[in-house]
DNA sequence: TAGAAATAAGAACAATTGTTCAATTCCTGA
DNA sequence: TCAGGAATTGAACAATTGTTCTTATTTCTA
C-alpha cells in the first residue's frame, strides 16, 4: 500500500494533534506511543513523520497553539472602565476558556517537564505574558485604591491558581451548573482583592 | 554476584521509596524506567521486586503514605478557639507541610491518572477527608458568622488550589522569603472569606 | 493527460521496557 | 560455628519504543 484514497494533509495534520492532545491529556506525554496516536487517526505510524520531526514537537507545539489562543482571545475582549469590571472580565473570562480546552491546559500545566529546555523557555515567556495581564489589572486596582492588595505578583499566582484549579473537579453533571459556578469564583476573587461586595 | 556486603532491606526500602519519589517527581511515571530507579539506588533492577510487587505500587505507595502524613500531621495541630484562627492555622500548616514535600505534593497531584481505578479511589478518599477539614473550618465561620461565604464547598476547592499552587512558583532565592509569603497568602485568605483586615 | 508532488504503507532498526528466576553470597540467631 | 533465611546479582524474556527509509499510490498542476 501507499498513499490512500482521500488522504490529504490539511484532515490529517488536525487529526493528528487532536490525538496526540487527548492521548497525552488522557495518559501522559511519556505513556503514549507514536504508534497509538496512529491508531486513533487510522494511520500507520510512519505517516505521522510527515508532521513532525518528532514526538516533541508535537508536544511543544501543542502547548504553544494553546497559550497563543488564550493571549489573542484575551487580547480580543473588548475595554471596560475601572479596574474592578477587568478583573470581573478577566476571572470569567480565564474560567471559560479554561473550561472549554481541559485537554490543553491539563498538557501545558503538566507536560512542562518534558519539555527541552529551550521549549520550557519559549512556553514559559507564554504563560509569563498571561500572568502579566492579571498583574496589570491589580496594580491598576491598586493605584486607583480599589483594591487592597500587598503584593500583586503574589496575587497574581493565587488568583490564577484557584481559577486553573476549577478544572481539576468541575463536573458538567454536578451539583452547581457552570454559570453557578463562575459566579462563585468571581465572588470569591472579589473579596481576595479587598472589594466591597 | 549475590547479596552484597552490608546490604539491609531497612536501608535499601526506604532508598527505593526515595529515589522512586525523586525520579517520579522530576520526570514523570511513565518516563522513568525501573533500571533508572535501582542505579540512583545502586543496585541491579532484580533486587526492587525484592520490595515491591510491581511499578505501579511504587507509585500509589508513594502517594498514600503522602496523604497519611498530611492527614496526620494537620491531627496533630492543637485546638484554637474561632474558625477564623483556625483557618489562618490551617493556611499556614498547609502551606507549610507542602513546601518541605515538593516531590511528593507533585506526584500526588500529577501522576493520579497513571493509577488503576481501585487505587485512584483510594487516593481520592483520603484527599477528601483533607478537603473536608478546610470545609468544615469554613462551614463553622459561616455559623459563627465570621466569613461571608457562599458556598463552602466551592471555597474550599478554590482556597486549596491556590495554596497548592504556591509550589509551582515559590523559589527560596526569590525576591520575598518564604515567611513573607505565608503571611501574603494568609492575607489572601482572609480576605476571600470576606474577613476584617 | 502526462509528469511531478504529495501522502501514506509497511518493513526494519537498535534500544529499552517491566518482570521473572535460578544461582550465589551475606548475615543473624541459637 | 553453622544452618537457614535474607538480600542481591545477572541473565533472560517477549513486547514495545521512536525513528528512518524505501516503495507505492493518489492527487495536483500545467
Amino acid at each position: 500500500m501507499a498513499r490512500t484514497s482521500g488522504s490529504h494533509a490539511k484532515i490529517t495534520g488536525p487529526k493528528i494533534q487532536e490525538a496526540a492532545q487527548r492521548l497525552f491529556a488522557r495518559h501522559g506525554y511519556a505513556a503514549v506511543s507514536m504508534r497509538q496516536i496512529a491508531t486513533e487517526v487510522g494511520v500507520q505510524v510512519g505517516a505521522l513523520y510527515n508532521y513532525t520531526p518528532d514526538k516533541q514537537t508535537l508536544l511543544v507545539g501543542l502547548m504553544t497553539s494553546h497559550l497563543e489562543e488564550l493571549l489573542s482571545a484575551w487580547g480580543q475582549e473588548g475595554a471596560v472602565a475601572t479596574a474592578a469590571a477587568r478583573l470581573e472580565q478577566f476571572t470569567r473570562f480565564h474560567i471559560r476558556f479554561h473550561k472549554e480546552r481541559p485537554d490543553a491546559v491539563f498538557i501545558a500545566y503538566m507536560e512542562l517537564r518534558n519539555l527541552t529546555p529551550k521549549n520550557f523557555e519559549t512556553v514559559e515567556v507564554l504563560r509569563r505574558r498571561y500572568e502579566g495581564a492579571l498583574e496589570e489589572i491589580l496594580r491598576s486596582g491598586v493605584t486607583e485604591g480599589a483594591f487592597a492588595i500587598a503584593d500583586t505578583k503574589v496575587a497574581t499566582m493565587g488568583i490564577i491558581a484557584m481559577l486553573t484549579g476549577l478544572n481539576t473537579w468541575f463536573r458538567e453533571d454536578g451539583r452547581l451548573s457552570f454559570d453557578e459556578v463562575e459566579d462563585l469564583y468571581w465572588g470569591i476573587v472579589r473579596n481576595s482583592v479587598g472589594l466591597a461586595g
